[in-house]
DNA sequence: CTGAAAGCGCTAACAA
DNA sequence: TTGTTAGCGCTTTCAG
């Protein structure tokens, strides 16, 4: 009666193969302690020879290993874009709970470079089984990956990356097409006079500016589609919405022939007040991510467009196969993983 | 020393506390055998006061069982829909193997209510853990259910359900305003006049017809919005690419105002050939489902938005959801998860 | 109706 | 460098 034929062979069926014990196999399964190259080749064809695949339950059983996990995000207020990242981490820890997964996450200032090393210095100190991150600061950016690097901890970047870095896995959009998409819902409806182009006082004050790559986007495809095309900028403080309204009114009063709004950051709630109290049946205004607030405004008709994709769903994959790869030794598919695009119209944006 | 204080609680806490033997915390918990009334309770209790919860790996190790799960679904040729849904159930089974998860899918004949029972009956010998399928028969469909329910076998839908029944779960679009959304695309964009809904013969033949509610939905949109705005009707057979050729190309004779092309069901590419051959820049199309060949027509700029999701996607989240029910007894947040319509065009088709 | 005990497949500490 | 062995937390006979 032949046993290993039968079901699915365990290390004891590939021991007996190689002829040695279940504790080298193990060994050699997972690069610890020293083994010999000869016994090693060995036991690399028997596994192969019998096709054997650990048993991810009995090994989480028998190792009471905790996985610590670091995430390194900026910090936000309650209904900004990096609260849904949040909740999306979150999240997949809860699902990963099973594996003794602890999750830390870490706010940083996008103001403040220091307040960004402070924080990679404390993650460091915590010597996590694996770190996510975004890519704003450049140069700190990739000091903190090659330390991580020195220290065998491997990260992953969402949102944005660092191409030069040997980073696990990439979760995100494509910027530049982002913008572009943006661009083209923004045109296709009817005839494009100029566009107003709505953006943040603070991204004219200090470099970090994540939103460049999505604003060329979209940029570049007027500047393609309709040369003739006019681009207004102005710019607004989050804080302030009565200044908001005053510029917006300003923009309007001396440009009244200007009917399409675009915000390429994920704040384009911020117009509602000024949409509302200003009606007019020619506007077209796109938006991108779906912040609860942005989805209201497409809800109550004042956003037309909106270009997203499940931001917390893309911090939770981020997680989850990054989790993957590190706990059970999953290779990810693909290393960069762009996220696909999504058009929200009053139309569809229900269920999303 | 408090040992259960510091670590999760394990069935032996459980049972100290209780002061039974594990085995009487198991027949509780999972209902094996008999217990009696009072040392249930006093079970129950120490659960909830110690906050117990089954460690799944253990759980999973300790018992050998394996897990049949059943799919009915509608037989397909390469290339089409159930293609899709079927590829999405297959990776879901592959990703909960370590689950001992074995999956068979039964086909039937979606013109052949016989086939449908026969599979039926085959699945209900088979004695599997769960059952997922879609809803096309109603009468044999409901009996079958009934039949299920008798033997304590849970049941899910996927794209189509009938409400009466006690199905587990469903994952589906909602039918109706996918519809409705195609017609908004179509005439969002510039001038309406008439509108050609090009259908498969096979529709008008037998009664079964999954496309009617999305059908529904675009026509009731059309004759909300634009009254004046009439849908000419044409059916074609899919094994005749010549026949469509020449249907359309008299139908473009006869009407050559009409520019506005639409097909509810999931086959636009069928029309690829004629749309080729004919150019019109003012010819506006819509279709839906991202089958590979309606996203090459996207590509290719002659189909212009698809209403769609991932098809294998949606399989794959309700086997998943489904068997995370079945073996880990996590209830699902929603009964009917209704998934996202995705439009689809040039320029935001990759990376879906 | 309840308790005792032998594993499930793997890990890790300890010997050799 | 390699083998041995005691568990990990739970399920499941088998006795009682």
């Amino acid at each position: 009666m032949q046993k290993a034929s039968n079901k699915t062979p365990t290390v004891f069926d590939v021991a007996d193969l190689a002829g040695v014990s279940r504790g080298t196999v193990d060994r050699v399964l997972y690069g610890r302690g020293r083994v010999s190259h000869e016994t090693r080749e060995k036991v690399l064809s028997a596994i192969s020879t019998l096709n054997y695949i650990p048993n991810s339950h009995a090994s989480q059983l028998a190792s009471r290993k905790e996985y610590l996990f670091c995430c390194l995000i900026p910090e936000y207020s309650k209904g900004e874009y990096w609260e849904y990242m949040n909740t999306g981490f979150l999240e997949a820890a809860k699902d990963f709970s099973s594996y003794s997964l602890k999750l830390e996450i870490y706010y940083y200032n996008q103001n403040d470079v220091a307040s960004f090393v402070e924080n990679s210095r404390k993650i460091l100190e915590s010597s996590p089984s694996g770190v996510i991150m975004n890519a704003v600061f450049r140069d700190e950016v990739s000091l903190f990956a090659h330390k991580l690097e020195e220290k065998g901890i491997p990260y992953a970047f969402v949102d944005n990356k660092i191409d030069e870095l040997d980073y696990i896995l990439y979760h995100g959009v494509d910027p530049y097409k982002s913008g572009a998409l943006g661009a083209y819902l923004l045109t296709a409806r009817n005839e494009v006079k100029d566009i107003l182009m709505v953006r943040l006082k603070r991204d004219s004050r200090h470099k970090a500016d994540p939103n460049r790559p999505r604003r060329h986007g979209f940029t570049d495809y007027v500047e393609d589609h309709f040369p003739q095309c006019r681009i207004h900028t102005i710019f607004i403080d989050p804080e302030d919405s009565e200044g908001t309204m005053h510029e917006m009114e300003a923009f309007a009063r001396k440009n009244p022939d200007v009917h399409h709004i675009v915000m390429t950051n994920s704040r384009v709630f911020l117009l509602v007040d000024y949409l509302k109290k200003h009606p007019d049946p020619q506007r077209i205004v796109v938006g991108f991510d779906d912040l609860d607030k942005n989805l209201d405004a497409v809800r109550d008709g004042l956003v037309d467009c909106l270009v997203t994709r499940h931001i917390s769903q893309q911090s939770y994959s981020s997680l989850t196969s990054f989790a993957e790869f590190v706990i059970l030794g999953r290779k990810p598919r693909h290393r960069n993983h762009f996220v696909h695009m999504d058009i929200l119209t009053k139309m569809n944006f229900d269920n999303y």
